[in-house]
DNA sequence: GCTTGGCACTCGCGTACACTGAGTGCCAGT
DNA sequence: ACTGGCACTCAGTGTACGCGAGTGCCAAGC
């Protein structure tokens, strides 16, 4: 995206002015200083002189896209400078492995095709290889198993009392679950009968049907099986609550005030609520929440970007690279795409 | 513990010396500053002047117990310090609940008291349980499952060419592997055989003889067998070296140099290096390792105190609390005491 | 009318320096 | 053997000050 076109959206900012916020915000990705008019009057894709850039970096002030830290200094992106950038980054900036580096690709391609075993262990992963891509934290969410369909239950009887249900899906998750059975209640051969009824029973049907699925009334087994199904579907919760967190190190320093770097942390150790936090900001393609938009007060200092992973059954989960505000959008972004892409992909048994 | 039978070990420190000495680890474990004469001389327990007190601490110093952050300062300890400290403290000071207080023994309590559900899950509360009663980081191991005995064995076909073999041992845990197998080995009715062959021969004995199981020869699916235990075993391998984190945020703080805390970030992040080091503290009791004891450079300012648990089937796993050298040892390592042995005791269904 | 060189002004940051006070080491007295 | 006393050390703090990056604005120029 040159200089011409850029009349982004309909931000009210001509060409110049856009192009000199994209310069700032640029340069403070890199150098993490307040950027002056001098250094951006000096870049080559800037023609003017300092003093136009001043007034123009005044207006962009008054207009809300930049701030002074105090009145002798550059001045730094506000959220609306880094949304404005990140909006008009073109797609083609970030699409397929076009801006990743050769390395960072053949990384990527190694990983993917080297990838086996686990689903839980590809995804842990996963998340470690998107966060060294990024040199930032990534989270990757467990796969949301709705939509899969039940390839075999079983019962198993670890002693008197307990009995686990081990449900197997077609994605490769294996949903677990014990039960409490106090007392009389696993009679001799109750636990084939209800076997052989979850098994005709789910075998092939998908998960989301857990709920609705109910067994003959007076059939033996049937209270067990019953018990089963509901111990099933927590399992199911459980389990896409999971979050693949990796990378923390990588986000240890970034931040000056120590408490921002805890309460980052603390928010990551609350898996569930970055669980529900990714879900809300799925929609389909690439998102990024910048600072405040994370809808969270304590990454208010954060930027999130996400993509969705889908496997046969369609939407599986989440990934996503969490860093300051100032993170490199640009590989980051790429790096995203490629690897939600690659392990969909892979997870398509593609 | 007073100050009369304080000859403890025969360190060389008469009963005056280790006092003072004692009071200075408790003092700086406090306030996190190096610790002067005076304060020290103005402590009930301490009789003496402040310039008794002094000459005791040159000589701590000389002795290596002791050091000064720079000439006009007070004293801070080393971790021949802490380890005398820690040496000397009664085991009474942290056996059972003795010096936990009231509220964490409820919450001790009340927590194993409502466990239920997944092994996994359970591993990864106790591991939050245990950071919070510390305030510091927590890590939980995966149980050791070689003890176990295998109560139910499955082959399930995932698709055309793969097939995941699923084992449930009789700790709860379970073990997954998938297996690719390529073309046309999956003959009608293999899996079956196969599966039942598995059953027949695993169902009830331990998992350390994975590795001597073998098959008859021309039986039909023995192959396919074969290869299933050899996957099984690989998955026992990286079940073991699970190892739940907890309570990262909390130590986010302590630390004064950021790299440091980086560094410990990133051991943390390394799994399998940690189980390796918590499998190898392991020595029956509760265990702790401070500073350079770690064996990891990037330890060296933090101390490690471990425990083991137990399940059914004998020593299962490690709980440890990682936090500064100059932690809580009293408190930590009455938190980790009990919560080993009420872990322990539920996993052994008590 | 937009752009630009020039210039006065602001203010954070680094350096220098003196002062304070906590803490030490040691000696001499009890 | 202990203790009060005293000289000494030195990190931390506050103040003063110069430097320089950066701004805002004005008047000249294209």
């Amino acid at each position: 995206m040159g200089l011409g076109d850029a009349e982004a959206g309909d931000t009210g900012l001509d060409a110049r002015k856009s192009a000199i916020l994209r310069a700032v915000v640029q340069q403070y990705i890199e150098t993490a200083q307040p950027v002056g008019s001098n250094a951006i009057a000096k870049r080559e894709d800037v023609t003017v002189s300092s003093a136009t850039v001043r007034n123009e970096m005044h207006d962009l002030e008054d207009e809300g896209y930049l701030v002074q830290p105090h009145t002798s200094a550059g001045r730094v992106p506000t959220e609306k400078g880094y949304r404005f950038f990140v909006d008009g980054m073109g797609v083609d900036a970030m699409d397929a492995d076009g801006s990743l580096n050769p390395g960072a690709v053949a990384k990527v391609s190694g990983f993917f095709a080297a990838a086996h075993g686990e689903l839980e262990q590809l995804l842990g992963e996963t998340s470690h290889l998107l966060s060294s891509l990024t040199d930032s934290a990534a989270v990757v969410t467990g796969t949301q198993t709705e939509a899969a369909t039940i390839r075999s239950v079983q019962l198993v009887d670890l002693n008197a009392t307990v009995v686990m249900v081990v449900a197997v899906t077609s994605t490769g998750a294996v949903l677990k679950r014990t039960m409490d059975l106090p007392g009389s209640s696993t009679e001799a051969g109750e636990l084939e009968d209800a076997q052989s009824l979850l098994m005709r029973e789910l075998t092939g049907s998908s998960i989301s049907k857990l709920g609705k699925t109910s067994f003959p009334e007076g059939a033996r087994g049937s209270r067990l099986a019953t018990r089963a199904v509901s111990a099933l579907a927590e399992g199911v919760a459980a389990d896409s609550d999971l979050l693949y967190v990796d990378g923390t190190s990588r986000i240890a320093g970034v931040f000056d005030a120590r408490e921002t770097l805890e309460s980052v942390l603390t928010v990551l150790e609350k898996q569930f609520v970055v669980v529900g936090l990714l879900r809300e900001m799925i929609d389909g393609g690439i998102t990024v929440a910048i600072g405040s938009e994370t809808g969270m007060a304590p990454l208010s200092e954060c930027s999130l970007v996400v993509a969705p992973y889908e496997a046969e059954s369609g939407p599986a989960g989440a990934i996503a690279v969490l860093g300051p505000t100032r993170m490199d959008y640009t590989r980051t972004m790429s790096a995203v795409a490629a690897v939600s892409e690659r392990l969909s992909r892979l997870l398509k048994e593609g």
